[in-house]
DNA sequence: TATAATTAAATTGTATTCAATCAAAGGAGT
DNA sequence: ACTCCTTTGATTGAATACAATTTAATTATA
């Protein structure tokens, strides 16, 4: 019972969150490594996946990245040839973000991965559910 | 509901994590640019509040990092004068990390920041208390 | 319309992260 | 003592992250 308890490490939130994260995402690793992605091009695949094209600002928003860690990892898929980037047309601030086929036939590749991670994380339904819910009204509520 | 729904990022629970963490990381700074520290030296720091010592490997275990990047961490925590990094004598492969008085001092001005960040996240102590739990039992679970 | 303010990416700089490798020290068995 | 193996930090290299600044494009306003 000391004014310092809240330093202690076993007291905090932040510390097992910041750990877990990297702790899974480092788990990501080998499975990634098999279609050439990083954890972070894997998540930008995703979105574009789903929405085939968006611009950088809007992908940014998503991901919780800015344009210092978009701009190279954008280039670097799209040496890859998985995606292509051209100034919008009607706004030419903005850079549209497009997938190509190459990049639409990774996921063939990749969609086996979730199922892998799943099961390196042993946690019940109502756990898991308890914390998707939880971190996303955290994101809700530190946002501003 | 098509074979790829398990790869988009609403189903996903490594990604809120990943992007909690960073966010979370991200709003301490403000508080801990004021005693000159990042997340990474400030949690070093909390784990040298409570021990006063402990050896490199021991270090990494707590905070599941690795000599990468404690070494260049711990140079520029004792550059600042807030410990001590000295071979032991015991077995010279070990090193040992020394908090000064210096250090020691830098706690009370640490004191207030995790008050100060709890206000920012705002869950009810029962949600905390699960988030808590469920992150240790993917820590313990995912260990190997 | 000319200027100011805003917006979106890109760039720069600092600090992580971690895998892979290296070097020094210690230990086991001969 | 000598050799092999393991352990511990340090080093190197690639990829994030994010703050701060810059540049170009657009919008708002006098």
């Amino acid at each position: 019972m000391s004014k310092y308890d809240s330093l202690k490490l076993e007291n905090q939130l932040c510390f097992p969150l910041y750990a877990c994260a990297k702790e899974i995402t480092r788990h990501y690793r080998p499975f990634l490594d098999k279609i050439d992605l990083t954890y972070t091009q894997y998540i930008v695949m995703m979105v574009l996946w789903e929405e085939n094209e968006i611009n950088v600002k809007r992908l940014g928003e998503k991901l919780f990245l800015d344009s210092g860690t978009l701009t190279p990892l954008l280039k670097s898929l799209e040496a890859k040839g998985y995606l292509t980037r051209s100034r919008s047309k009607t706004d030419e601030r903005n850079l549209d973000v497009k997938i190509t086929n190459l990049g639409m036939e990774l996921r063939d590749k990749a969609v086996d991965i979730p199922k892998s991670m799943g099961s390196c994380i042993n946690l019940t339904p109502e756990e898991a559910q308890v914390l998707y819910k939880v971190l996303y009204k955290i994101l809700g509520s530190i946002n501003n």
